[in-house]
RNA sequence: GGGCAGUUAGCUCAAUGGUAGAGCAUCUCGUUUACACCGAGGAGGUUGGGGGUUCGAGUCCCUCACUGCCCA
């Protein structure tokens, strides 16, 4: 056995990567039929792993390693987002630098650009999770934008959109007036900021007037209203007025319009003046008043997209196209200079600024889609109350419920260059019957009946594919059969296909049809022309035989449409004369086909049209160029924004994994996510709705949410403020298994974020790791020039040393421990368990006590123990667990990534609970003369002492077990009394008493130890203090807990009096001579 | 403004209502053939403040203070 002196992450790491990824060692043939998966939260493409990755990362792969041992099937679904915004910024900064912008490029071009700088940045997180370790199989590695994620996207927008969840419409929607775009709430950040307070003179009547006091006098124009808190005195008179009906106006400054005073209940008292300037096109609180009060309608925006002043007519020309922040300055100063401005105060306020670019978001009126979320709340609200999913910790049941529960409508269309369509068309309605029109002209497109009549029995929903099969129906061969029924027209029958059909044939393969369709081919007793197996379309091609076979032919139709399979039939004159128009027709049939397997009746479309407000609006189901472009010849125009980002992230449990097969067997898609505690709301409640929605089913079980790692102030890492560690140059320092290590000892317990306070704290799991390799190393050489095979699995029952007897226990309650702290997510724990085992309980006290003893029996513990430990440690620390084992058993090129995980091995090990109880003894008494040696006596650890015990009994073998101890306190046990001077202490083992003497060595001087032992003396007169027991307690504690207290104290009695002999003693001549 | 979490040794964190623990740092001693990336032994605490419940509170309740996060 080969081992270097001490452990070296880096060459170990890099031999077994190359290792893994070559062999293909976790290889997964059906993603779908796995028993266990996970999705990885797709990291932006952006982006680069932060130590956030690594957790997550690691705790995954924890997880997944585990349960690979575990004997499940795995899959880990990994990923990348295409992060709309956040993409799309990181190349607009390029362009930036070469002094261009994505106008200049234009919309192709652009997209271009991005997909250029995304195929280059893709792999990157790939390559760095595979520095980490991750145990992926990288085949079936997903990206939002891949064409199956696309038509993903695209199906959800349908369904949702059909079933009128998602709809268009004019609302006050936070707008970045840099990115240009709408944005979501949850996009939006807030910051407290300190601005001014404005008060506005609005004038009643040429002497009188209202003060109205705003944070944003830029929005003056806007304003529709000023309204009062009807219960405020201060306005008594022009509240009653109002009451009594009659208007109330005040001149809105600056330009020559008046607006309304009205009442509502939610302005503040206390804020400002009591008036508050209504302005609905730029503020949501005013937006809500405004809608209650019946003055929305007044609403304009008078900002242009970039935030900059519209040339409105009633706005003075000086502030046209001027921004909105040098707007205020001016309208400020001609307030002034009119005398219109009462005083300005300072004023904390909360902003609203855009996530990724920290721009003061604008409300805005404008037209987006919408996804209306109350019943998809209730969604996500019944599956964590049903506790279909969990979180993990528990509180965070709060958050999504939180935000649920209170939850707005979802802003889904963003107005960027990068992402998906939205997949709409409309036009605006000229005249009444347009609906049907469009119908009609769709219908015939997808060679389909018009819905608004009723659904032909031909198109009635016809049952999926697998049925023909399930119902004993034959499909077979490409000959001429010739069956019963149709002997008579034997003669007539063809033996060879048409030139039509030869046509068809040839024009289906040539647009690679080919392969879906069989040629001629039997179902069951009748014969088709061709077949799709996939959609169980039949082309009949009708020759002249058709007259002579109507019997025949008729009752083929009836039996195949009864199968739920769809006969299209042609003429031989159609496809020679017009092969285009009959390829097409197929190809529509097709794809109307596949796209809607369940069927096709009354409910089931390939597109959903429909009118809102004054337009028509189409969504097709599937991409379909041609009657694209055939659309917009039709006047209809395509929908020029974007998704949010987060719609299609929602589908991501399902739409990544999906393009292995269309569904599975479990009711859920995967069994745990863990993720980042910032994005429950953004990203795991929507996929909770989305996916329940679509696939009825649940997107995962378990929800663990890691803690934040922040730098050692507190401070948020980001990349930006320069105070984030790449976690990447940890792994080049520390190894990838120490950041393993320590990552998974992070764990998800914490309460609060984690504070990684320097690289010590790596450092210290790869000084474990050394350990554990030490430890490794040592057992190596005792089992050298052995046969481990010879070395049987020790049997607990037959053993002798109390030693190996004692670790063999705790190894067995460490391994029930360890599987239960995984299978609960108490990575942390399961971190602790097995450190603390192997430092103290096997490196500091079982090896050191059988270095002095190493029978057969040993080298079987050992052995046992080791590799059963290496596999333990697999899932967390698996490069150098690997290359142990592999050194170990002096094997190459085979990994234990699929060794059984170490069970606990016995539950009656009770049996032999003495011998635990002794070796338990023998540390107490170990632990006790060391510290009297050096603490009392300042003696020097391997200074060799004489110790005598004489206690009530002679053998102590009933005390200790049978270990050898001696060596480890560095004593000579005597067999005698010790007749020169001795330190006295009494140690109590259980019931068991046991007189300890210590021979005091010439060159100790006592005077010099009194302070330390007065220190002890007033330590054990505090303590004894403290566990005094009154009357009450004696009362109602527990008779167990009395018992327990009454021993310590009368063990710290007897302590005292011992300490306190021997402090007498240290001034009298005979002890000291 | 609403909600959640936290405040325990110098630092980072543990502790089903029952003698407050670990790692790091610090101090003392020690190179003993697995490991100095080590071993042995110390010192270090009014558990943020103030009330309350209880025989007994770091733990449960109330309150105040501060910190972090989420939502508006």
């Amino acid at each position: 056995m080969n081992f270097d002196k001490n452990y070296e992450a880096s060459e170990i790491e890099k031999k077994w990567n190359d290792f893994w990824i070559k062999n293909n060692i976790f290889s997964v043939k059906e993603p779908l039929k796995a028993d266990f998966s996970i999705v990885l939260p797709p990291p932006n493409v952006t982006g680069e792993l932060h130590m956030g990755h690594a957790l997550n990362c690691t705790l995954q792969d924890v997880l997944i390693r585990y349960k690979r041992m575990r004997g499940y099937k795995v899959h880990w679904q990994t990923g990348t987002d295409h992060a709309g915004i956040g993409t799309q910024i990181v190349v607009e900064k390029q362009l930036a630098k070469e002094k261009l912008n994505k106008y200049d490029l234009g919309k192709q071009a652009f997209s271009k650009r991005v997909w250029d700088w995304t195929n280059k940045h893709k792999g990157k997180i790939q390559e760095q999770m595979k520095i980490l370790g991750c145990s992926v199989d990288w085949s079936h590695d997903s990206f939002t934008l891949d064409p199956h994620y696309v038509k993903e996207v695209r199906q959800a927008f349908f369904k949702l959109f059909k079933e009128n969840y998602i709809y268009r419409g004019t609302r006050l929607i936070n707008w970045c007036p840099k990115c240009l775009t709408s944005l979501s709430d949850l996009e939006v950040i807030h910051s407290d900021k300190k601005a001014k307070l404005y008060k506005i003179k609005y004038y009643l009547n040429s002497n009188e007037f209202l003060v109205v006091a705003t944070t944003r006098p830029e929005t003056l124009f806007g304003d529709v209203a000023v309204a009062i808190n009807p219960q405020d005195l201060r306005y008594k008179e022009i509240i009653s007025k109002i009451q009594k009906n009659e208007k109330v106006f005040v001149k809105l400054p600056l330009v020559n319009k008046e607006i309304p005073v009205i009442l509502n209940e939610n302005v503040k008292l206390d804020f400002g003046t009591g008036a508050l300037k209504i302005t609905p096109s730029h503020d949501f609180n005013d937006y809500e008043i405004a809608k209650t009060n019946n003055t929305l309608e007044q609403a304009i925006n008078i900002f242009n997209d970039k935030a900059c002043i519209l040339a409105l007519d009633f706005i003075p020309k000086e502030f046209h196209g001027l921004d909105r922040f040098l707007a205020r300055n001016l309208i400020i100063s001609k307030l002034e200079g009119q005398g219109l401005l009462e005083g300005i105060e300072e004023y904390e306020q909360s902003q609203a600024l855009h996530d990724r670019c920290d721009t003061v978001i604008e409300p805005y009126l404008s037209k987006q889609w919408f996804v209306e979320m109350k019943d998809l709340a209730q969604i996500a609200i019944t599956a964590l109350k049903t506790e279909q999913v969990k979180f993990y910790p528990e509180r965070y049941s709060k958050t999504y419920l939180d935000w649920l529960e209170n939850i707005q409508d979802w802003c889904i269309s963003r107005q960027l260059w990068w992402g998906h369509e939205i997949p709409v068309f409309y036009k605006k309605i000229e005249k009444e019957n347009t609906l049907l029109e469009e119908k009609e002209f769709l219908n015939k497109y997808f060679y389909y009946p018009n819905p608004l009549t009723p659904c032909p029995a031909s198109l009635k929903p016809s049952p999926p594919t697998p049925l023909l099969k399930e119902r004993g129906v034959r499909i077979k061969g490409t000959d001429i059969f010739l069956i019963e029924k149709l002997k008579p027209f034997a003669k007539e029958m063809r033996k060879e296909f048409t030139e039509a059909e030869n046509l068809l044939w040839q024009e289906l393969r040539n647009n690679k049809l080919g392969f879906k369709f069989r040629r001629q081919h039997l179902i069951d007793k009748f014969i088709v022309d061709f077949f799709c197996i996939e959609t169980q379309l039949i082309i009949e091609v009708d020759g002249e035989i058709q007259e002579k076979t109507k019997e025949y032919d008729s009752l083929r139709e009836e039996f195949l449409t009864s199968l739920g399979c769809k006969v299209i039939r042609f003429s031989n004159e159609e496809i020679l004369n017009n092969i285009k128009e009959v390829k097409e027709k197929i190809v529509f049939t097709l794809s109307f086909r596949r796209g809607s397997p369940e069927g096709r009746g009354e409910g089931k479309e390939d597109y959903h049209i429909k009118i809102e407000e004054d337009e028509i609006q189409l969504v097709l189901k599937e991409s379909n160029l041609k009657l694209e472009e055939e659309l917009i010849n039709r006047g209809y125009i395509k929908d020029s924004s974007v998704l949010d980002t987060w719609f299609s992230s929602a589908l991501w449990a399902f739409a990544s994994q999906r393009k292995h097969g269309e569904s599975i067997e479990k009711p859920y898609w995967t069994n745990v996510l863990s993720t980042a505690r910032e994005i429950i709301n953004l990203w795991v409640s929507r996929m909770i709705f989305s996916s329940i929605k679509l696939t009825d089913k649940l997107p995962f079980k378990d929800i663990l949410i890691h803690p934040v790692i922040q730098t050692a102030d507190g401070k948020r890492m980001s990349k930006s403020k320069g105070n984030a560690i790449d976690p990447i140059e940890l792994v080049n320092l520390y190894g990838a298994d120490a950041s393993r290590l320590w990552y998974c000892s992070v764990g998800i317990n914490s309460n609060q974020d984690i504070r990684f306070t320097g690289n010590k704290e790596i450092e210290n799991k790869k000084r474990f790791i050394n350990k554990f390799w030490n430890a490794c190393k040592f057992a190596s050489q005792k089992l050298e020039n052995k046969n481990l095979k010879d070395l049987k699995t020790p049997e607990i029952n037959n053993l002798i040393y109390t030693e190996n007897i004692y670790i063999l226990s705790l190894f067995s309650d460490l391994l029930k421990n360890i599987n239960n702290n995984l299978e609960n997510y108490d990575f942390t724990n399961f971190c602790e368990n097995l450190e603390n085992f192997i430092w103290n309980d096997f490196c500091d006290w079982y090896l050191e006590t059988i270095k002095f003893r190493l029978e057969q029996e040993h080298l079987e513990v050992l052995l046992f123990i080791l590799k059963n430990l290496i596999l333990a440690l697999y899932p967390v620390i698996p490069f150098v667990a690997e290359e142990l084992y592999s050194i170990f058993y002096n094997i190459e090129n085979q990994t234990i990534a699929f060794e059984e995980y170490p069970q606990a091995f016995t539950e009656e090990f009770n049996y032999k609970k003495e011998e635990i109880i002794k070796f338990k003894n023998m540390k107490k008494l170990i632990t006790t003369i060391r510290s009297i040696k050096k603490n009392i006596l300042g003696l020097n650890d391997r200074k060799n002492i004489k110790i005598s015990l004489n206690g009530e009994i002679n053998n102590l073998e009933d005390i200790f077990g049978n270990c050898k101890w001696q060596d480890l306190a560095f004593i000579e046990l005597s067999a005698h009394t010790i007749e020169t001077n001795t330190l006295q202490k009494t140690l109590e083992f259980n019931d068991i008493k046991l007189l300890m003497q210590i021979e005091i060595p010439e060159e100790v001087n006592l005077k010099d130890r009194i302070d330390k032992l007065n220190n002890n003396l007033k330590k054990l007169l505090e303590e004894k203090e403290k566990l005094q027991m009154n009357e009450a307690f004696l009362k109602n504690a527990n008779q167990e807990r009395i018992i327990e207290r009454q021993k310590r104290i009368s063990e710290i009695n007897s302590q005292i009096e011992e300490l306190k002999d021997f402090l007498t003693n240290i001034f009298n001549p005979s002890i000291l001579k």
